[in-house]
DNA sequence: GTCTATAGCAGGATAGAC
DNA sequence: GTCTATCCTGCTATAGAC
């Protein structure tokens, strides 16, 4: 009841936090039907009866990863995204582009938890739980929108919103493809995801991405 | 033994057809754990036991979805991107890009199977067995080598294969991600991924890549 | 080649002691 | 809040009739 405001060590109890860290990491890894609530305890060092105990029943501890973790570091990486920008003079499209590929690719996670996140997301998309709807509601739909309003003043005022709009989609969609699929562009590429590379990765997507969406102011004023 | 060579029906036992067929479908949507040997049976309206009988195992039969569904699809949704740009007089990069995005989002395979093929490739790339390295060892890899040999004559010289492959990466990350990603674009865009949306789509996908190795090209020259 | 029956096991969830 | 013990359901896989 009385909270101590000791400043030792969290005051909440920490297996309901352990079972959302290693659950999330389970879960992204192999979906949720194949990880079962053994595997979950047993990762968490802590007894079966735990996950029911803290959130009833599996599907809600599921549920509450992507409450807890998912959705909080997205709005991490979001800030640092927004933090990149407010930095600057001036804001470009180069510069609103890199800002993103480095939040998503290089920002406040580590390269760990980058793949189980869009693990996790993927998995969603292939099979939709209430997950999804709540993350595209929280996160997607208004981080795409404020992307509009960001680039929108550099483009045309003739410019399409479904051109946009499909810019963005293309250009959010490089940057989640080199954060999920390093495995398979690794063993192509016969390269390792190293620093070096990973800033190369970000600098070839700010300019794919650029002189794309600048083709496009062309084709308008055509 | 005696093989009959009648028109009608294709003389192969079709049990074991249709298990390829709607086991691909289940374990593409929920993953190999979540789909149960009873509900790919009951699916392919045939005896739990068929499984065992056909594949020896459940494991057995989803690779065997691999081999015998998956890796022909591709070969034939490369064959369409070839017999595409065979039938062109001259062919600049982005007829390749077009072939190739047609091929994916608009060739010879239906939406339904599209999204699911999809769908069975993330789950490998998340949580891989032995299918995806025979997938990437005989599809993706080889593909990847003939687009670069396609496209290199187009550009300089002296452009480094490194970016060269991140180009294709990238193009291939914005076909696939219109592809897999339908769900969420059409809730974003509130747009439905009728044919004249997708042909729209491919448009966009081959400007905005024509513009992304375009620029390439420049880059490299200065 | 298809069926039923069942062995054998692992899963989620709960009750109740501590 | 953590533990053990246990219920019960549903799973894969196999044996053996037809």
């Amino acid at each position: 009841m009385e909270e101590t405001t000791s400043v030792k060590q969290p005051v909440t109890d920490n297996t309901r936090e352990r079972l959302l860290d290693r659950s999330e990491i389970l879960f992204a890894h192999k979906g949720f039907a194949a990880v079962s609530v053994r595997e979950i305890t047993g990762s968490a060092n802590c007894n079966l009866s735990a996950v029911n105990y803290y959130f009833g029943n599996k599907m809600n501890l599921y549920i509450s990863v992507f409450k807890e973790r998912w959705i909080p570091r997205m709005k991490q990486v979001r800030q640092y995204a927004d933090d990149y920008l407010s930095s600057r003079q001036t804001i470009g499209i180069s510069d609103i582009i890199r800002a993103f590929a480095k939040a998503f690719l290089d920002g406040p996670i580590t390269d760990e938890e980058r793949i189980y996140h869009f693990h996790l997301m993927q998995r969603e998309i292939a099979h939709p739980t209430e997950a999804l709807k709540m993350v595209v509601d929280e996160i997607i739909h208004p981080m795409h929108k404020d992307i509009r309003g960001l680039i929108k003043p550099s483009l045309p005022e003739n410019l399409s919103s479904e051109k946009l709009a499909l810019s963005i989609f293309t250009t959010i969609s490089m940057i989640l493809y080199f954060g999920f699929a390093q495995p398979v562009i690794s063993l192509v590429m016969d390269q390792k995801f190293d620093p070096a590379f990973k800033s190369r990765v970000i600098d070839h997507i700010v300019s794919f991405a650029m002189n794309g969406i600048n083709g496009l102011k062309k084709e308008e004023t055509v």
